[in-house]
DNA sequence: CACGGAATGGATCTAGCAATCCAGTTTGCT
DNA sequence: AGCAAACTGGATTGCTAGATCCATTCCGTG
């Protein structure tokens, strides 16, 4: 599942717990103020550990980030778990819950996972790859309520479900960064309450 | 409009020529491997330069990377005077021509100016300011449209067309980071695709 | 034509950062 | 117990990249 370690070595579980706050802190620092600015010097203070831990766990600092990147993306997924996508009142407590978490960071950091797409698909590769496939299962989980709801006809019949799905997280990709940017949760809003305004209209209302 | 020389120092046209030489240089790079990987000592070879003409016209690295936020949405912006927003086929004109751009790009790159927003937003208030400014004024341009759409009674009338317009711009920046990420331009033609079937729809067309 | 500010060249300084090394300790297994 | 591997600490290295300095050339103006 992730091969990010420098050789598939046993790891002891104080190891995985050592590997674990490493990932951790650096997934912390990363949000929050970006990948280049978070040198290994400051993953090793936050995480109080020694450099030579850090190079035990993970080749070098693309490795860390790689391991970070996996990270928030299951990290995303499974906060979102308790959503049904496949109506439409999940759909706005959906968009709710994304609100509301922005307003608390402040419009701060933009999305986990995007926000690394962004500062990473140019440099690194292997990166990109990961952060894609982060995209991809945060995807599938919507796909599977958007095609419920096509399956019980509540979608018109030519309504592709994962075009949608797609739409629809880009739509809240671009919204977060936007929202990033502009420092206030409106471009969110916007780009949400639109998508599921099209959806609701797809469904019959006027 | 540019307070991003390091003193309101009198420029040559020759100066100018350099200035813009060197934000012409930067931009590209930047572009192309983001702000992080891109050096002084790399624009300084591409713009055929030495570094002190360099810090001649910049007080710094920020200071340069401001001026190319600046220059990157001037030419976004310029790039889409040449469409209606205030129509379908408008819309559609400028959603084809935005796929083919990506095409073209090999699906690289992102947004030029997204991307800064994306790198800067954390780590550079000042830079992030320039961004927002950027957005503001690209904004503008869809809003102004969907306002003439919306005055026409072309749009339901409890329409609110800035909204539309930011809801818009959202999608388009989340299609450009996803189809980054992905190298394929569906999630760019899914999310421009689904908006402006909304916007189709607010029209009155079932 | 000479004066001064603008523009240029390139060597150099310095800090910060990724990465290495080796010496020590702990842990798990038999 | 004992040994091998997993784990830890911190000093150190080597390099890169931003920034500075100073000497020199260009060019418009009086």
């Amino acid at each position: 599942m992730d091969t990010t370690s420098p050789s598939p070595r046993p790891l002891t579980r104080k190891g995985q717990e050592t590997r674990q706050r490493i990932v951790d802190a650096a997934a912390d620092l990363i949000f929050r103020q970006g990948v280049a600015h978070t040198t290994i010097e400051h993953v090793r203070a936050a995480a109080d550990i020694s450099s030579s831990q850090l190079y035990h766990y993970f080749d070098d600092k693309p490795a860390l980030v790689r391991a970070v990147v996996d990270h928030q993306a299951d990290t995303m997924i499974g906060g979102q778990e308790n959503f049904d996508f496949s109506t439409l009142n999940g759909l706005r407590a959906w968009r709710d819950f994304l609100i509301a978490a922005q307003r608390d960071h402040h419009c701060t950091g933009g999305c986990p996972i995007g926000s690394l797409g962004g500062q990473l698909s140019e440099t690194d590769p292997d990166a990109r790859a990961h952060v894609a496939d982060g995209f991809k299962r945060w995807e599938a989980t919507i796909q599977s309520g958007l095609r419920k709801m096509h399956a019980r006809g509540e979608l018109t019949p030519d309504t592709n479900p994962d075009t949608l799905a797609l739409a629809l997280l880009a739509a809240l990709q671009g919204g977060l960064l936007l929202t990033q940017v502009k420092r206030d949760t409106k471009p969110l809003e916007a780009a949400l309450d639109a998508m599921i305004e099209l959806v609701a209209r797809l469904n019959g209302d006027s």
